[in-house]
DNA sequence: ACAGTTTTGTACCTCAAGGTCAATAACTGG
DNA sequence: CCAGTTATTGACCTTGAGGTACAAAACTGT
């Protein structure tokens, strides 16, 4: 390959990200990666595939984030909040989380979809815990909850304000959310 | 009209539910009414006018919903649980909520889809805030938590669950989540 | 019951999405 | 530097989506 592969998926997560699955183009995606379209369907199988790798390569890079995020020793709740703020795309763009996206606009006729988007909020949900009962150890946070539940709970509220985000409602309301949530633990 | 427009819509919705926006195609709608494709764009001016018509009546019905369902007296906490049970859209086809679904796959290209979201999502956090307002004052609550945010955080979780809805995973993950965040209240 | 109006349904149109392919250009090793 | 291989491309193809037009059918008031 000439081009290089692994950029090349990360410029089409990018473009997905923005405009979702079906209205993206293959003609717009080989323009974004500055290649003919030929050589995308060369490349890549399909535009499903090019999708696909795109999602893989999304999981593998929050799932790396939220581990060196946690690895350090100190306190949790901060980077709690911060791994939200992350995750739920409330960054510049307000586009949300592709993996939300991808799930809602595919899931229901798309077991392979719904399959990588189970896996990523599993794990998601893994670290959470793994994070909260470290906190509850270190007395940083009260003992007195289950850690699954509330990494359950993390879960949901951060996929809920990944949609939130995307609607641009009172922008007080994201930073609201997060620090009652955080703060009950 | 020698169809009845009403009840069209209602099954367009639930078209649009199960399929999504892109998915689902005029021939589809049409049959689904049990009307020619033409009566389909004679009636109603296009796919989109027809797709906001049925988000329009989704809101108006969940909202009235809502309303009827707190507006008698009694314990709270058992219809939150309930109301956020239906809003998530856990019933039996685990589709989710036509809302959340619609803002994910248009909003970031559909000011209009943007608007009517952002409106039925402010809309159920009124609600919420109301009732769990209603019980603090009779002491169902405690009162140390400030109503808006508690409301806040529910509609998160609501819109969160509706998706982890649709992934299918550990069945009992929806009420866990659910009895953590009401219990909290 | 019939002229006038409205509703319906089918045949048709256009356009672009998703994908293929043969010709061309760029890279190899010897 | 050249034969053989591999990568790249833009023109081309097919299919179906979204929408239109118009003739036939159904409904009206009188």
């Amino acid at each position: 390959m000439r081009f290089e592969t692994d950029t090349a998926i990360d410029k089409a997560m990018d473009l997905f990200w923005q405009q979702g699955y079906a209205r993206t183009t293959p003609q717009e995606l080989a323009s974004q990666l500055g290649i003919g379209k030929g050589s995308l369907y060369n490349t890549f199988e399909s535009k499903h595939a090019l999708f696909m790798r795109a999602l893989q390569r999304y999981s593998e890079i929050r799932l790396q984030y939220l581990t060196d995020l946690f690895s350090a020793p100190g306190a949790i709740r901060p980077r709690l909040r911060e791994a939200m703020t992350v995750l739920a795309g409330v960054g510049e763009h307000q586009r949300g989380c592709v993996m939300v996206n991808a799930e809602v606009e595919l899931g229901t006729a798309d077991d392979e979809v719904t399959r990588i988007a189970d896996s990523l909020f599993t794990g998601i949900e893994s670290v959470f815990r793994r994070a909260i009962a470290r906190g509850q150890e270190s007395g940083e946070f009260g003992a007195d909850r289950d850690a699954g539940t509330a990494a359950s709970q993390l879960l949901a509220s951060v996929i809920g304000l990944s949609v939130l985000v995307k609607t641009g409602g009172p922008s007080e309301r994201l930073g609201i959310v997060l620090d009652g949530i955080i703060d009950e633990l």
